[in-house]
DNA sequence: CCTGATCCTGACCGTTTGGTCAATAATCCG
DNA sequence: CGGATTATTGACCAAACGGTCAGGATCAGG
């Protein structure tokens, strides 16, 4: 959400441009792309139409922009993965920071699943390069992991795509998890106890 | 897809009223119920735009009766699981059976996932009654088979949850899938071999 | 205080969209 | 066949939408 300050901005800039993005986040998190209008974002921001479209050239521009802000936070836990560590330690630690983020960032998750549902026309670029780099090194971690014993054989893309569907479904499908649940129960709670049990039964040795 | 054949309805009724949903859940799938738009469903139906007003009164009806029509058949496999089974064996077939689903109806399954993005406007009234139900039977057996030890303990809803977001990422998230394991492999095949390995790990006492 | 650059907005425009309607064509049935 | 019902469409409408623009307000620096 806080956008990488470039240094030739104005305060003025800086503040309206966070605004925008901002609401935009808003918009399109509940709406996806299309459904999401400048004039939403602008009510969001707290700022007119024409302005919005001063700081941005086109709804498009806001939605790339948008994505490519948050994307890299969004990969950041994938990062913290420490080859040193204790191995099944290490993938459980992930599972919870992914499943809090889902928690705690619910909009950012639904804008990805968005883009994502569309065919992800803006994040092919990135998927193809900067992901794909990461998920490779997180593999190759993983792998030798397994290849010294350390952590039970199974594909470790797949095992990346369980973490990724899981923790996200919370977020994304808050409301069908809600209506199945009742009232009243704490989901991402009990999520984190059930996954907990899951990963440490599938990776240990 | 197939229609539940009112009696009282004209050939031409059933046949148009089928194409329309078709090409419905053509648009609807691909956009989502904002994107899409009535001339799209048209065009996809083969029909002119009024006539497909002439069927359905609006593009929220359109929605709607395609929500109704889907969503039966998106809970059979459920209701297939059988309490005098092999516990772990039906649990795995319903696993692959979902999973097939997620394979040969990826726009329905798109559609669900759009659906409850926007908060699931339409289907908190199903999803509340029917789906509930439909639920908490097989919480029940879940629960009767975790009692006399044939299944490991685990959260049930929680089970199910998991079961969901993983078949659906499937087709729901098919284009993340496909640029992070890269061409020339099938996807669907290697989740299927994985979900196995993961259930029976979880579920075996 | 002045001046140039930045910031902001009301009014406006062309297009798309959901939806209507009167008129015409096809179909059904006695 | 013939009349009534059903099916179909081109033309049309109001609202919403993405985006533009000229001109006025505000601000920073000398």
């Amino acid at each position: 959400m806080t956008e990488t300050s470039m240094p030739q901005m104005t305060r003025i800039q800086q503040k309206n441009r966070e605004l925008i993005l901002n609401g935009a986040l808003e918009a399109f998190s509940a709406n996806g792309l299309r459904g999401a209008t400048i004039d939403q974002i602008a009510r969001a921001a707290g700022l007119s139409k024409p302005n919005v479209l001063y700081y941005f050239g086109s709804k498009d521009e806001i939605h790339k922009a948008l994505l490519t802000t948050l994307l890299e936070m969004w990969l950041a836990p994938m990062r913290q993965i420490d080859p040193k560590g204790e191995p099944l330690a290490e993938v459980l630690r992930y599972v919870q920071a992914k499943l809090a983020m889902s928690q705690d960032y619910p909009r950012e998750s639904r804008l990805f699943a968005h883009e994502i549902l569309q065919g992800a026309p803006h994040l092919t670029e990135i998927l193809g390069g900067d992901l794909r780099q990461i998920v490779d090194r997180t593999v190759a971690v993983l792998e030798g992991w397994m290849d010294r014993g350390l952590l039970a054989r199974v594909e470790p893309r797949h095992l990346i795509f369980s973490i990724w569907s899981m923790t996200q479904h919370y977020a994304d499908f808050e409301t069908q998890v809600r209506a199945v649940l009742g009232d009243g129960r704490d989901p991402v709670a009990e999520g984190a106890a059930f996954l907990d049990d899951l990963y440490r039964k599938l990776l240990t040795p």
